[in-house]
DNA sequence: GTGTCCATGTAAACTGTTACATGATTAG
DNA sequence: CTAATCATGTAACAGTTTACATGGACAC
């Protein structure tokens, strides 16, 4: 059973929405993606190259004035099929995401309460403030795509997340309340 | 900045819980801590060799009647003493789940729109499994760990599991609908 | 002169999964 | 007789992060 290797699609994916650097695909990823998807230098340099080695991106060497070179990756037809091949082949895994706060929630004691509350306004600020993200990112969307018609899409991941953030948003206050009457 | 493994944690954790050995381990983590933690035998039973060579744990070989030997492990007090501060100690990131499903729809294209709907469909079918799930093993805490202080903290969790999960299942029935739409 | 943005890359370390290996007991 | 449960472990591989290395431009 072998398994796929989703960052690679979803570099490759990056390359037809006008990213065609290792640079501008981090910042893509960490910008409209990162609540779903993660990557590093460390993996997006190298994926670039075996994307051209499968023949599935090509390369142009830049010099740019005032600039540092840059290489620019585009997407061949080769590389669309399998991108779009991937996108509709059936997922079997719920993903699994692995949040420390509630392991520690988990194996807390009683005379723990002190710092479990100060955990769970820590993480009440983050979420709101990832809730926050997710708004500027959708007035980000909406003025400067609104003609793109994948534009859409992207909105609805957004909206998966504005949900999923509120609904654990409203589980840290009731959670807090709960041990606050402890 | 070295990183904390909280892997090693979840399962010195798990010591004090009423698991004693890497199987049984193993079932716990499948069946409690499933939607926010998960482990393989490939990880457990070298940490808990590791938690030995720390002197976190220590291990008692019990030969079985009709079944196979059993290593049992026990948590020393240094191990609580570890456990205790690595709960206590504050946390940084915000949870980054790996989404295949909304990567997948992030890349879709007007005409993909069958197999979307497809995955949005596969994916309610699943959160909704995995939301029965939940209910099941609240009964089970419920009924069988009454008793147990530290049980209300499993409920808490569940809880958190419960509503995001309510929340994601939402957004599917929206989403299912406004691609039915276009 | 300090920090941030632009820009690319590698090597080592770490985390985690999968496949393999073994074997007895018990329920259907 | 077949499948599941109990029970332990390793080696190879895959995926990912971190630290390091480099360096110009530009704003404060």
């Amino acid at each position: 059973m072998r398994k796929e290797n989703h960052t690679k699609h979803a570099i490759l994916g990056l390359l037809t929405t006008g990213c065609h650097s290792g640079y501008s695909i981090k910042q893509m990823m960490d910008r409209s993606l990162n609540h779903f998807w993660k990557v590093s230098y460390g993996q997006i340099y190298p994926t670039l190259k075996q994307l051209v080695d499968e023949e599935l991106a090509t390369v142009e060497e830049t010099a740019q004035e005032k600039k540092p070179d840059k290489k620019e990756y585009f997407i061949t037809p080769k590389g669309k099929k399998a991108l779009q091949q991937w996108v509709q082949a059936p997922i079997q895994e719920i993903p699994a995401e692995k949040n420390e706060w509630l392991l520690k929630l988990f194996f807390s004691q009683p005379e723990d309460r002190e710092s479990l509350l100060s955990h769970l306004s820590t993480y009440s600020q983050k979420l709101h403030e990832r809730f926050q993200a997710y708004e500027a990112i959708e007035q980000m969307i909406e003025s400067n795509y609104a003609d793109k018609q994948e534009a859409q899409f992207w909105l609805m991941t957004l909206d998966y997340g504005q949900r999923t953030t509120r609904a654990a948003i409203e589980w840290c206050e009731c959670t807090i309340e709960k041990i606050d009457q402890l």
